[in-house]
DNA sequence: CTAATTTGACCGTT
DNA sequence: AACGGTCAAATTAG
């Protein structure tokens, strides 16, 4: 708990400061008469950096009032190998619990996954669903959801019980639009196809389905770690008007080379990215990169949620976390759009590379 | 024959 | 009791 306040001070400190630091390259820049896309998207730090510092401040005065006392819930395993040998039970959420913990202490099921990644999936046809991602699953239920028209999937991994993989993932035809799939993502791939990620399709070859060509991620929205959604509980990207089909957003990949490009590890950021290394951290994994090795429509090799483990990965209190997943994985309705990088290219960088091979199709 | 899918039962949570 | 998530037997596909 006095890591968690410290983290969220460390936090609060971070974005004020980097606040101040981008109001003051803006003030340099006014001086200059160039460049109002760089302003914009200075503006848009400033105002970013501010609402977050907020949404912080706020969290804590909610949780301390809700939630006076957090029951005990155990760093999580990366595997489900419990240090006391006993054994473990999936959460359900791709976590894992000790058997004995759960019979004597709280029973309160976990709300929030380990990690969890929602996406949005558009695809031309009214197949199955997106089922393309680069691995392997094995449909294992199907279910009937209060109030959506469509039932959801559950796939996990069809390496589960070979290689102990347990991530897992659902899918949602959405209602609105029988094109796009809700895919969330739970649990993270420990299998082989995990580790070689890199390029999934080149090992296999029996996923040949064309229309995942014609996919779009739509949104790539929150990773649930809480410590992490806390902090950026609404990174939203907005690619969802990039309905016209020039590639006027850095985020969006070619369809028909499957989001392979030649930038996957780019490493470049924004200028007023470059000195927070969160934030260009972030940056180049979910922005110039927006995929996990699970939702690889973008794949990129470098990408693995637990990059952010390792940023945050201190253990805390999971109170609140569905609360703040439930309001923000809508992906055009998301009411608190407080990290939006500017779209358009030319007020990003003027030198990125759009015309490497490939990025564009 | 093996692997994947389907689908009702079951279980934990709310 | 309702709901969402998983299990597992039966069925289907390769």
């Amino acid at each position: 708990m006095e890591n968690e306040c410290n983290w969220e001070h460390n936090t609060l400190i971070n974005e004020l400061i980097q606040g101040m630091d981008v109001a003051k390259r803006l003030k340099e820049d006014l001086r200059t008469p160039y460049s109002l896309g760089t302003r914009d998207s200075q503006m848009q730090m400033i105002l970013s950096s501010y609402e977050k510092a907020l949404q912080i401040l706020r969290c804590n005065e909610s949780t301390s009032k809700s939630q006076p006392v957090t029951p005990v819930i155990t760093s999580l395993p990366e595997s489900p190998v419990s240090t006391n040998g006993s054994p473990l039970s999936e959460d359900f959420d791709g976590t894992f619990q000790d058997h004995q913990e759960v019979k004597n202490k709280s029973k309160k099921r976990k709300v929030a996954p380990k990690w969890m990644d929602q996406i949005r999936v558009s695809c031309d046809s009214s197949l199955e669903g997106p089922n393309e991602d680069g691995y392997n699953w094995r449909k294992y239920g199907q279910k009937d959801i209060l109030g959506t028209k469509h039932p959801r999937s559950y796939y996990r991994c069809t390496f589960r019980n070979t290689q102990d993989c347990w991530a897992t993932k659902q899918v949602q035809r959405s209602d609105e639009d029988p094109t796009i799939f809700d895919i969330t993502y739970r649990g993270k791939h420990t299998c082989s196809q995990g580790n070689n990620a890199i390029e999934p399709y080149k090992s296999q070859e029996k996923q040949e389905k064309p229309h995942i060509h014609n996919n779009n991620i739509i949104h790539h929205a929150q990773q649930s770690q809480e410590s992490f959604t806390k902090f950026s509980n609404t990174l939203t990207v907005k690619t969802d008007n990039l309905g016209n089909e020039e590639m006027t957003c850095p985020f969006t990949f070619p369809s028909t080379s499957y989001g392979y490009t030649t930038q996957e590890n780019h490493s470049w950021v924004p200028p007023a990215l470059e000195n927070d290394s969160f934030l260009s951290s972030l940056f180049q994994t979910h922005l110039l990169s927006p995929a996990t090795p699970e939702s690889n429509y973008f794949s990129s090799p470098s990408f693995n949620m637990n990059d952010f483990d390792g940023f945050y990965n201190n253990p805390r209190s999971e109170s609140g976390i569905t609360e703040i997943i439930s309001t923000n994985t809508s992906v055009t309705n998301s009411p608190i759009p407080d990290f939006h990088f500017p779209l358009d290219p030319v007020e990003i960088d003027p030198n990125f590379p759009f015309n490497t091979p490939g990025f564009f199709s």
